[in-house]
DNA sequence: GAGTGGTCTAGACCACGGT
DNA sequence: CCGTGGTCTAGACCACTCC
């Protein structure tokens, strides 16, 4: 199955733009059509892509230019769209699943699940690799009363999130993460193939479906040196 | 002048969305676009807008829904979240603007800033602390093309956005942040009265304005142990 | 006036979900 | 099978910027 015209239009553009300087001039939409063969809809698809991810922007009357806060990162995107970001930066993305068993959930996690002290949770253990290199080592409670029979197997050469809408319907809406910086231990250390005591990334996350009822929490450890974390703030204009 | 169609079908859309139910199920675009008499292309650019927004959600094959969380993104992420949640906390948040100059900025500041190699910036340098203890230490540049005669008074009790809006009617309406965890160094861990090599969270912050211009950028860095970034994630429901 | 991005049309075919 | 959203085309005119 081939990729749509306009994934192929991103792809291409995000590597000629990495190797652009900052606030330099793209080619206009007209040139890029004629370049790429494309009509003008499928030109504007990918540049506000790439617009909404702030590669670029685009001035009225004047032309799109490159933005200048992707340059010079080692890796970017919020952890949602790590593979994503690897693959375009013309990297290899992969995720081990290390393990799926049904445990006990501490407290703490049982809180957030919004589970009863007897109910039980997946533990799904992943580790995320660029190139073959641990980046994030995360471990992703599943409640069993949404999940039943979830397996390993069900995972591979799929999203986390896609077995959950197709396997059991569910949708996730959003998802809150906190971030903090933290020293890695010796057991993290190995996970991750770093020295003990390197700063790096922790991230809580928590899934909430279109319910407002939490169906995912993770908590993510991600190499300080090899990722960054970005999100969008939208600012409230009435304030 | 008249509205764009697109923006006139997304006020109305966005009217009807709020009478109805969650999940309930809206017209198709088929529906719509015979409705509004527009072409299907304005359709999806407005359901697009929607969707970026929380309103709604799409499913291939299935239609168009009602989101059960109707959330208009408020600012609640990110740094600037900092006084809210440690007022809710019970504790005392200050800000001390520890200096404003006109500075001659890096070549790295400078095109975050979309400056010419000539232009000045102000440096507006800030402590942030919780019950007098410091919390995150940040640099602040603002183009002087966009505020000229920015003063420290200006900035007393009130805040940076504030300002920038009252004396200067500029208005931000996104902000890119990028967190990366480091180790602090010496002069670092004089100002947040940590020890050196400790974990804390560096924050770059850009934020534009309604024409993708750039109008200030923000380098923070947080204690790691007494900080936490915060941001909510919209997932994309087609992945 | 020439070139840019912004908006818009009226079609077309594809991929997916359910009957 | 049909209806849904997803992708795509080949045009058009408008609004803005710069010369």
């Amino acid at each position: 199955m081939q990729k749509p015209l306009y994934q192929q239009v991103i792809f291409n553009l995000e590597q000629q733009i990495k190797k652009m300087e900052a606030n330099a001039k793209l080619p206009s939409e007209r040139q890029l059509l004629a370049k790429y063969g494309v009509s003008r809809n499928t030109i504007r698809i990918a540049l506000q892509n790439l617009e909404e991810r702030g590669l670029i922007y685009r001035l009225h009357g004047k032309g799109t230019f490159v933005s200048s806060i992707y340059l010079n990162r080692p890796n970017i995107g919020g952890i949602y769209s790590f593979s994503e970001e690897a693959k375009k930066a013309g990297k290899k993305a992969t995720t081990k699943n290390c393990s799926l068993e049904l445990v006990q959930p501490s407290e703490r996690i049982a809180k957030q699940l919004n589970l009863e002290p007897c109910q039980q949770a997946y533990r799904l253990i992943r580790l995320r690799l660029v190139d073959n290199q641990p980046r994030i080592y995360s471990k992703t409670y599943l409640p069993e009363k949404l999940f039943p029979n979830l397996h390993l197997s069900d995972l591979e050469n799929k999203t986390l999130y896609g077995v959950l809408r197709e396997k059991y319907g569910q949708l996730s809406v959003l998802a809150f993460e906190d971030v903090q910086a933290v020293s890695l231990n010796e057991a993290e250390s190995s996970f991750l193939d770093e020295k003990v005591g390197s700063p790096s990334l922790k991230i809580y996350r928590k899934t909430i479906d279109d319910k407002n009822l939490p169906i995912e929490f993770t908590v993510s450890l991600a190499r300080g040196d090899k990722f960054i974390y970005r999100s969008k703030q939208y600012n409230d204009l009435t304030k």
